[in-house]
DNA sequence: TGTGTAAGTAACTATACGGTGCATTAGGCG
DNA sequence: CGCCTAATGCACCGTATAGTTACTTACACA
């Protein structure tokens, strides 16, 4: 007989029954299961069982398998915006401040592998999910003037060119790093050398640092 | 009565039967497709019915759907290099070259639409079709040497900086052209501008020439 | 002109898929 | 304690899917 069964504390007792919990295991099992195989790739029922949930509850908590592809999509952008926030770029001098960005850019693809397939499904799609999501539009444009304040400040301080569009800087930025994870598959075996291998990961970060400082700073 | 019915003259005969006009209605049509749907998402039964040939004959000269598409992509690998090797860069002042070479690749996107998602459905299966063609592998490398040699060139004729590797430089050109578009729709959700509208291309290409003429270029 | 081969067709199959109806049960709250 | 709501489970559905079987037909060539 179990003394405590029935005065679990408050804080670590075990719930049957947790909505938040079986939410979260589905949204993990989901992000693996769409990053993996796409958005029409993906099984429900794979979700589901990788879940520990009953299919029911998937389909209970996000009406459907595309609501619940835009849930996950959305919440892989806000932590990527979340995380861009925490960089200290106002504090470190403007060079410093974009190699912290671009090599930051470089570390979240590495450390998250499965933002970049999301994204390419949901532009496979046209955008279909975020298309009406105002949350989205409001944190991007916010780092976009995050980075025209960088780019304002350098050039106060006579280390970054005039003229550079910071839309334009942040496309780059991401495209150069971005590219190099989503087809180092085909470039493997068109390069015939290892994409993800370290010695080439280190060459690359440091060409794209070159590119941008290159681009963006004086002499 | 038709006169000549039993006698077509050898070229412009009507075939009723025509093993590789279906095959090629085939092709694009599954080009189409794929392109538009990802390798998952595409529907043999609407490959035959767009290529108006039946679904039979698609397994017949393909195999299966994997065949099918290892097919398709392959094509456009040599599509595209055959179009970059027509570019005349050995007969060009150097930067004059490397624009070029840009702004080949820019406007190979553009027409071409179907490449980058093809590309991308394959590497989401991790390059599984192409793995073993040693085609791709050749004339890739040969691609590379060409660049390798504009770059040696550009040395030579003291325009352009040392130290620049060719596949690197190769994969930043691509990176910067082809993240634009397919990213293209969720950008211009988030960025809230329409990034095909021709002020937007015109901008972009113009940034991305900016961009690598900054990276190899002295000055 | 006859014939073998390859091009082409239609109908079919097994299954896997996204999604649902309905019964059951845990547990928070009064 | 007992009730009511929300969490969960099970079994099921209609359909769409990749792939196939078995057949017919055009035509190149002898």
């Amino acid at each position: 007989m179990p003394l405590e069964k029935s005065r679990p504390s408050s804080s670590t007792k075990k719930r049957v029954r947790d909505a938040e919990a079986t939410k979260l295991r589905i949204l993990e099992a989901a992000k693996k299961e769409f990053s993996r195989n796409g958005l029409e790739g993906a099984r429900v029922d794979a979700i589901a069982l990788d879940a520990k949930a009953n299919k029911r509850m998937l389909y209970h908590y996000f009406k459907s398998k595309d609501g619940l592809f835009r849930t996950v999509l959305e919440r892989e952008y806000l932590n990527i915006r979340a995380e861009e926030t925490k960089l200290d770029l106002e504090n470190l001098p403007p060079r410093t401040a974009l190699e912290t960005l671009v090599r930051f850019t470089w570390e979240y693809y590495i450390a998250n592998p499965e933002f970049i397939t999301l994204v390419n499904s949901e532009n496979l799609c046209q955008a279909a999910h975020i298309k009406n999501s105002p949350t989205l539009k409001t944190i991007s444009q916010k780092f976009v003037r995050r980075i025209q304040s960088l780019l304002d400040r350098g050039i106060r301080e006579n280390v970054f060119r005039e003229g550079i569009d910071a839309a334009q800087l942040n496309i780059t930025i991401a495209s150069i790093n971005y590219y190099y994870f989503t087809n180092r598959f085909t470039g493997s075996v068109i390069f015939e050398r290892d994409f993800t291998a370290p010695e080439a990961l280190k060459e690359r970060i440091t060409f794209n640092i070159e590119t941008i400082c290159r681009l963006v700073c004086k002499n």
